[in-house]
DNA sequence: CGCGAAAGGTGTACGCCGTACACCCATGAC
DNA sequence: GTCATGGGTGTACGGCGTACACCTTTCGCG
């Protein structure tokens, strides 16, 4: 049989296009779903072939976290520090809101990837040329924590409300009874009258209401001469107001 | 044969043996070395038997967080707001430093336990005592995000480091020449003669100051007269110092 | 006292998963 | 023309969670 008359000789597989495809399949359908198998089916072939490009599944999600941290392109902006470090962060949530499952991924990579070391040394570079110490900088980064990444990690997503409106009542009840400060904070965002769609809260308020909280304090360090105190009492206790 | 003569007349299982079990697996050898299969190993009972007791792993794990969360136990302390958030916090820190695994099954969690809702409530009713209007609080409590449960959710653990030292030379000067910012920055806490114990930052100063920022700020905004602003403007920001 | 139901432990089996290992085939260098 | 090498294949192993049918022990109740 000649090449041309094969079934349409398929182009070779490369480590390129087993990387974008399990990009395609954890974007589509959660990265839950992406395992060994279910990627060479989709690429119309057998498992074993995938690990002649990549040598297991953490490299696999190694290369995907590295590729989805390489997404992440801030705008130009002002040579404010401030707005400039706000930019990359939101730049970052920009490129999650995209890929859901990417958190889940980043969280579990055991050392930072070449492309989150660029991330980590554009920011920290921006922090300093804004006139911030390197100790400042250290722990704004740490503060930052996950959010430098564009997630706020938040512990317990609020699950779906029930659909059925009497047993929405009931679990509000019961909520009411054992859990009134938790209901009432719940509440106290969803009372805006110009609130976000949807129930629950805004989730873009309250990343940019802690990213800029965390921004605005340590522009307030910065201005007022913070240094690293001594461990020896304990702790670097920021400093009353 | 009569069951005095019987091989040491086995206590039959329960949940809570169940779940102790678990929890003690996990202390020991780490989460992803508990399964259904050596859990029942260790209680010298068939898998199947603990599905009498839970009705599946993730169940199993649900309890395993609540039992967790339940080990918070604050310290009395001042009545001043600031200082009883910060134990309730620095007390969920505590038991988390003593299960290693927990932030991780937390954080796969889909729904807040009782225990959960217990702590948040105990937290946010000591943020309102102290004056905060509902709506700070429920930015406040989303901004310490994971770190209200004692976890600062540090995306890119700084992994060992290469044990042979020309190695680690060698990774050091490559860090320079790529990466001078994140090198400099890694290094500014290092150079502080009363360091921790080890190579790295010391996680409780890094958490500490994180915490305290987040606190100072909130009591800012508070004696500021903070409320919240129209989402119109696409973010509610904090506002300038 | 006897019996029937329930509670709790067992054994087998299924369908997933990641991946080790031996194999084979096409390509291209010499 | 030979032969190494890169890349796709087939089979198989050991692990996982758990469905389902089964058996035993216990205990309430007539």
């Amino acid at each position: 049989m000649t090449p041309a008359s094969a079934p349409a000789a398929r182009t070779p597989l490369n480590r390129a296009r087993v990387v974008a495809e399990a990009l395609a399949t954890a974007d589509e359908a959660g990265l839950e779903s992406l395992s060994m198998r279910s990627l060479a089916d989709r690429l119309g072939v057998v498992p074993m072939a995938l690990y002649k490009h990549v040598s297991n599944k953490e490299e696999l999600l190694d290369a995907m976290v590295d590729a989805v941290i390489r997404e992440i392109q801030p705008r130009d902006v002002a040579d404010d520090w401030k707005e400039a470090a706000r930019e990359q962060v939101m730049a970052a949530r920009r490129t999650m809101l995209q890929h859901p499952w990417a958190w889940r991924a980043i969280e579990t990579r055991e050392a930072p990837s070449p492309a989150a070391l660029d991330r980590m040394e554009a920011m920290i570079g921006t922090l300093r040329s804004g006139g911030l110490s390197a100790p400042l900088v250290h722990h704004v980064m740490h503060t930052l924590g996950s959010r430098l990444w564009g997630f706020s990690q938040e512990v317990f997503a609020t699950g779906p409300q029930p659909t059925d409106p009497q047993a929405a009542q009931e679990a509000m009840e019961m909520m009411a009874a054992r859990w009134p400060s938790v209901l009432e904070s719940a509440m106290s965002t969803l009372h805006q009258q110009d609130t976000a769609v949807g129930p629950g809260c805004d989730d873009e308020t309250e990343f940019t209401f802690a990213l800029d909280l965390i921004l605005d304090a340590a522009e307030r360090l910065h201005t007022q001469g913070w240094t690293p105190g001594p461990r020896s009492d304990g702790a670097t206790r920021v400093g009353a107001p």
